[in-house]
DNA sequence: CTGATATATGAAACAGGCTTCAGGTTTGGC
DNA sequence: GCCAAACCTGAAGCCTGTTTCATATATCAG
C-alpha cells in the first residue's frame, strides 16, 4: 500500500502568543491581497507587513491559498454578523432591507480590501465564491419567507430569486459607491434605492385588516 | 539620456492567414482562461489548443495580460451588441428590460467561459473591471433617461443608481442560474423577475392622458 | 532554574511558467 | 518559378515567488 502522505501539521496555535501571530499574518494578508490582488501578493510582502519571518507563515497556513480561504471565511462570517446585528431591532421588513443595504455599504467601506478579496476569489477557487453567496443567500431566503408569512413582503415573489436579485444589487452599488467613488451615496441615490426596494417588495396595498 | 526601450512590435496581422491565427489564439484563450482561471491558464495550454507554437503567441500579444484584456474588450462589445439587437424591436421600456435580462442570460450561457473572464479581471486589473461596468452603464443610463422622458419609467428614479442596481441583479441571477445551475430559470423564477422589474420601474398608474 | 514544548527565523532549494530568439516555412505578386 | 515579406517554430533562458528545514529563541510549569 502506498505510504500515506502525512499532511504537514499546521498549528492551531495553542498559546496567546501564537494566536496573536496568526492574526497578525491574517491582517496583513487582508491588506496585501486587497491592495495587490491574489497573484501579485507575495508571502514575502505579507510576512513583512505582519512583522514576522517568511517561514512563520508556514507555521499557520499550509500554503498561500489556505490563507486566502481563511480570509474569505472570515469575511463571510463578519458580514453576516454585522448585518444580523444591524437589522435586529428593525420591525418592518422592507425597512430591514434598507438597513441591511446600508450596513453592507459600511462594511465594504471599512473592509475595503477584505471585500476586494471576494471578487478575486473567482480566479482562485470558484467554489469558494459559490459557497460565499450560497451561505449569504440561505439566511436571506429564510428571512424573506418569514416576512412573506407575515404579509410584509409580496407573497408572489420567489424568495430565492429575490434574494439573489437583492444581493446582486447590493454588490453592484457597493462596488460603485464604496470602491470606486469612495463615498456614501448621495441623498438622491439613497432615495432611489429606497423607492426601488419599496415598490418591488412591499405587498400591493389593500385596506389593512383591523 | 537613458536609451528608450523599444516597444516590441506586436503585429496587427496584415494577411487573412495572420488574422485567422490571431483569432484562433483568442478563441483558445477564452476557453482556457474561462476553464482554468487567469493564473492557472498557461500560454503553453493556450497555444496548444489553438494549434500553434508557443512563440506564435508573442507575435500577436506582448504578453499574457494583453490577451486577457483583449478578451474583456471583446466580451464587452459582443454583449452590448447582442442586447442592443435584441431589444431593438421592443416598444415598452419595462418589456425591454425583461428582454435585456433574458438576452444577458443567453449570453452568459453561450459564452460561459468568456463570462467567467470578467469576474476574474478583479485580480488581473481592477481598472478593466471598472471600464467594463462603466461602459455598460453608460448606454443603460441614457436608455433609462429616454424612457423616463417618455413616461415609461418612474421619473423619480436616479438613472445611474437604477442602472447599477439592474446590472447587479442581472449578474447575480446570471451567475446563479447559468454558471451554477446551468439551466434557464424556472417559470416561477421568471415571473418573480418580471414582477420585480414591473413594480420597481413602471411609473405609478394614473389614468392615461388621451 | 531547568527542561520540555511551542514559536520563530531566513537563507537556500526548487518549481513552473513567461518570454526570447535564431532560424525555418508559407504566401502571393510578378 | 522566384523572391521578399509575412508568418511560424519550440527549445532554452530566465526570473520570480513559493516552500522547506536546520537552527535559534521564547515561554512556562514544576
Amino acid at each position: 500500500m502506498a505510504e500515506r502522505a502525512v499532511a504537514r501539521v499546521v498549528a492551531v496555535p495553542s498559546t496567546p502568543r501564537g494566536q496573536r501571530t496568526r492574526q497578525r499574518i491574517l491582517d496583513a494578508a487582508e491588506r496585501v491581497f486587497g491592495e495587490l490582488g491574489y497573484h501579485q501578493a507575495g508571502i514575502v510582502e505579507i510576512t513583512q507587513q505582519a512583522g514576522v519571518a517568511l517561514g512563520t507563515f508556514y507555521l499557520y497556513f499550509p500554503d498561500k491559498r489556505a490563507a486566502f480561504e481563511d480570509l474569505v471565511h472570515a469575511l463571510n462570517r463578519r458580514l453576516r454578523t454585522e448585518i444580523a446585528t444591524a437589522i435586529a431591532g428593525v420591525e418592518d421588513r422592507v425597512e430591514r432591507e434598507i438597513v441591511g443595504f446600508e450596513t453592507f455599504f459600511h462594511f465594504v467601506d471599512r473592509h475595503r480590501n477584505l471585500y476586494q478579496v471576494i471578487r478575486q476569489a473567482a480566479s482562485v477557487d470558484p467554489e469558494l465564491v459559490r459557497w460565499h453567496y450560497e451561505t449569504l443567500a440561505k439566511g436571506y431566503v429564510s428571512g424573506l419567507r418569514a416576512a412573506q408569512a407575515k404579509g410584509e413582503i409580496a407573497a408572489d415573489l420567489d424568495p430565492t430569486t429575490t434574494a439573489y436579485a437583492l444581493m446582486g444589487m447590493a454588490e453592484s452599488l457597493g462596488m460603485r459607491w464604496m470602491l470606486w467613488d469612495r463615498r456614501f451615496p448621495s441623498a438622491g441615490a439613497r432615495r432611489t434605492l429606497r423607492a426601488f426596494l419599496e415598490r418591488a417588495l412591499r405587498p400591493p396595498k389593500r385596506t389593512a385588516a383591523p
